[in-house]
RNA sequence: CGCGGGGUGGAGCAGCUGGUAGCUCGUCGGGCUCAUAACCCGAAGGUCAUAGGUUCAAAUCCUAUCCCCGCAACCA
């Protein structure tokens, strides 16, 4: 019998900085589906990657006085690292600068131009020179670049474009016909209305930056981003060319991986494209959510960041894996702290599984010499075990089946639960002392054993270093780990466990989170010392910011400084972060808006004196006409008004 | 009418293809001693944001309203 095939990707991540928690989430899915898979049955391809190309990595490579491809290789060394340490199996690793996929992203162009569904165009927008970036007009801030702040210009290059919006109609189709294609439910409403309110062609190609796959017959267009990116899902078994049997085999994928914020790009992108290339579409795209921290999102300069790897060198692979699917519902954004996690690992693991195994096992070594004898008479609560564990996968295949990995722990946690109750029950303490008990005794241990192989098998998946661990320790690490055994309850007989150390310590919560409280301001200290301690956020994350160009004395002495009094201040009726104050100029008042709400309570910043350019010309904002700007210094998250000894009115120079 | 997510016992969440409200933690009381001061039992605690509606029956479907949180817009 051949074995059903599998196929399950990750997105290929971008190397421009390296990976945090939220990457490792992913892919951390993606394996325990694909190891579950595996188990079940499946001939699984998992298939994972780096997406190299663009105009940032060249930048950074320049930055770094390196090409792009060395700076690449050693950015994807680190994430191959990181992988291996998580101890993810995928069975492909594919990057778009390998010659296999250039190659064949080539192919896919040609195919779909030789169809008519790519033609030249221009692309207009504005450009920033000297950062060779086009920007559009709302990415542009009152004309000026967004990285450099210098202005921006009208400008077109020459671009091609693939005709999306040609197959607008068979997009709106796929949403509505196929609920299965698009889950959550929720994110598939949102792609259709996205759909629905009309596609535009999509550029493809860029002159302006070099750093990419040229476009076949026309060398001096580099190809763009998601033609390049989405492609890899293909290229990296064989398509189109028909080398080998892997595409035949393996597609469509069963299962893209993707994060909520890229949907929209699997599921309208990558199937239009498939449809020009009357190639057969993904049978599923699952979006899911993030991982946020308290206070919002992961970033540097709050020194809040999360690094997989230390976390792991401190509680290893397994319990942060376990975590990460326990903790989490698919499809939903959750928030990770220490103390949750510390607690969850606690909890579940330690006090639960970690215990129970412990238990178990020293008992079979105290009251048989270690030996795991055959199972006598069932009586009392051994039924209620045994339909427990035994009918535990079967409910846990159903939750993976729906990506539901919290509820599937869940799951064969009441199965451990169920154990250790067990335990309780049949109080083997007190049968141990009496000799005219024994076999009752053994029939107990026999069935607490079963129940760890069971669980062994069970959290296989999920961690498959705790599940040999286990397995080591009861004696049975030399028999192959099959699905079908979490079926049946009378597999063990005659094995010899061996106590071993404990499985998950039990930590002290406080401690550790002193400790990683530690490790934090370390990591900051280093931070601020120009390293990049952190390997969640690289501190390209952080550009320093360069000069503005150097302007002449007469340009400075244009700009009127005075100092002004607020008078009274309130809420821009119509926008969030800006703020209404009139301010008293000498015998003057005006109006000045100024984008600092989320900073001030609008009352209590009346009666400060502030620094004011009054001669900025007035503009509306949001229908109400600001004249002039008022002065702020930020202190990290803390905003505060530029003041002077100088009385209102006075000029300031 | 910008887009979206969410409001469920003290905390964090699940349930949301309709049928007595569930999990983990916390609190209180009890049990046990095999075990990693772990384990087991019991109890208290919920108008499932609010108001209508559909239905024999709604946390679950529909409508309206309120409140949070992202994104977008705005930051002279």
């Amino acid at each position: 019998m051949t074995k059903k095939p599998y196929y399950i990707t990750t997105p290929i991540y971008y190397p421009s900085s390296n990976l945090h928690i939220g990457h490792t989430y992913c892919t951390v899915m993606a394996d325990a589906m694909a190891r579950f898979k595996r188990l079940e049955g499946y001939d699984v391809r998992f298939l994972t990657g780096t997406d190299e190309h663009g105009q940032k990595i060249q930048k950074l490579a320049d930055a770094k006085g390196v090409t792009p491809q060395a700076y690449v290789d050693e950015v994807v060394d680190g994430i191959k690292k990181l992988w291996a340490t998580m101890e993810i199996s995928y069975d492909d690793f594919i990057r778009t600068t390998e010659d296999r996929h250039v190659r064949r992203v080539q192919e896919i162009f040609k195919k779909m131009y030789e169809k008519g569904d790519i033609y030249k165009g221009h692309y207009e927008g504005l450009y920033c020179t000297p950062c060779e970036a086009f920007w559009t007009e709302t990415q542009a801030v009152d004309g000026k670049c967004p990285d450099c702040g210098r202005p921006v210009e009208k400008a077109k290059e020459e671009a091609y474009f693939f005709r999306l919006s040609k197959y607008q109609d068979r997009l709106i189709d796929l949403f509505e016909n196929n609920p299965q294609f698009l889950q959550p439910e929720s994110r598939r409403n949102e792609m259709l209305a996205f759909v629905k309110q009309g596609l535009d062609d999509l550029c493809i190609s860029r002159t302006s930056f070099d750093w990419g796959i040229p476009v076949p017959m026309d060398e001096k267009h580099v190809i763009y981003v998601w033609l390049d990116a989405l492609s890899n899902y293909a290229t990296a078994l064989g398509y189109p060319e028909k080398t080998d049997d892997l595409y035949a085999k393996y597609w469509p994928a069963d299962v893209h991986l993707v994060g909520k914020e890229i949907v929209r790009f699997h599921t309208v992108i990558w199937p239009a494209m498939l449809m020009s290339l009357e190639e057969p579409l993904p049978k599923q795209v699952l979006g899911h959510g993030w991982i946020l921290l308290e206070g919002g999102k992961m970033s540097k300069s709050r020194g809040n960041c999360v690094d997989p790897v230390k976390l792991i060198d401190r509680y290893g692979v397994d319990a942060l894996k376990y975590f990460l699917l326990r903790e989490y519902t698919f499809g939903q954004d959750g928030v990770f702290t220490n103390e949750v996690m510390l607690n969850r690992m606690n909890y579940d693991l330690a006090n639960d599984l970690g215990n129970l195994v412990s238990r178990t096992v020293s008992m079979i070594e105290k009251y048989n010499d270690g030996v795991v004898c055959g199972a006598g008479a069932e009586e009392g609560p051994d039924a209620e075990l045994k339909a427990v564990c035994t009918g535990a996968s079967a409910k846990v295949s159903a939750y993976m089946d729906k990506f539901s990995f919290s509820q599937a722990l869940e799951e064969i946690w009441i199965a451990i639960r169920r154990t250790n109750k067990y335990i309780d029950e049949t109080m083997p303490w007190a049968l141990a002392k009496d000799p005219a008990k024994k076999d009752r005794l053994d029939t107990v241990m026999h069935n607490l054993a079963e129940a760890l192989r069971i669980v062994s098998i069970l959290i296989y998946p999920f961690m498959h270093t705790t599940s040999e661990k286990i397995r080591t320790q009861l004696g049975i690490d030399d028999q192959e780990i099959r699905w079908e055994d979490t079926f049946v309850f009378d597999c063990l007989s005659g094995n010899t466990v061996k106590k071993g150390e404990a499985i998950f310590p039990r930590m002290d919560v406080e401690k550790e989170l002193a400790a990683l409280e530690e490790m934090k301001q370390q990591q900051m200290a280093q931070a601020a010392a120009g390293q990049t301690a952190c390997g969640e956020c690289d501190a390209n994350d952080v550009p320093e910011i360069p000069y503005k160009e150097a302007i002449d004395f007469e340009d400075f002495e244009k700009i009127d400084f005075r100092v002004g009094e607020i008078l009274s201040c309130e809420k821009h009726p119509k926008a969030d972060k800006l703020l209404v104050f009139q301010v008293k100029i000498g015998k003057e008042t005006r109006q000045i808006i100024s984008g600092v709400a989320e900073y001030f309570k609008p009352e209590e910043t009346i009666g400060k004196k502030a620094l004011v350019v009054c001669n900025l010309k007035p503009r509306k904002l949001r229908g109400l006409e600001s004249n002039g700007m008022l002065m702020f210094a930020k202190n990290g998250d803390r905003m505060e008004f530029m003041t002077t000894v100088a009385g209102n009115g006075e000029v300031v120079s």
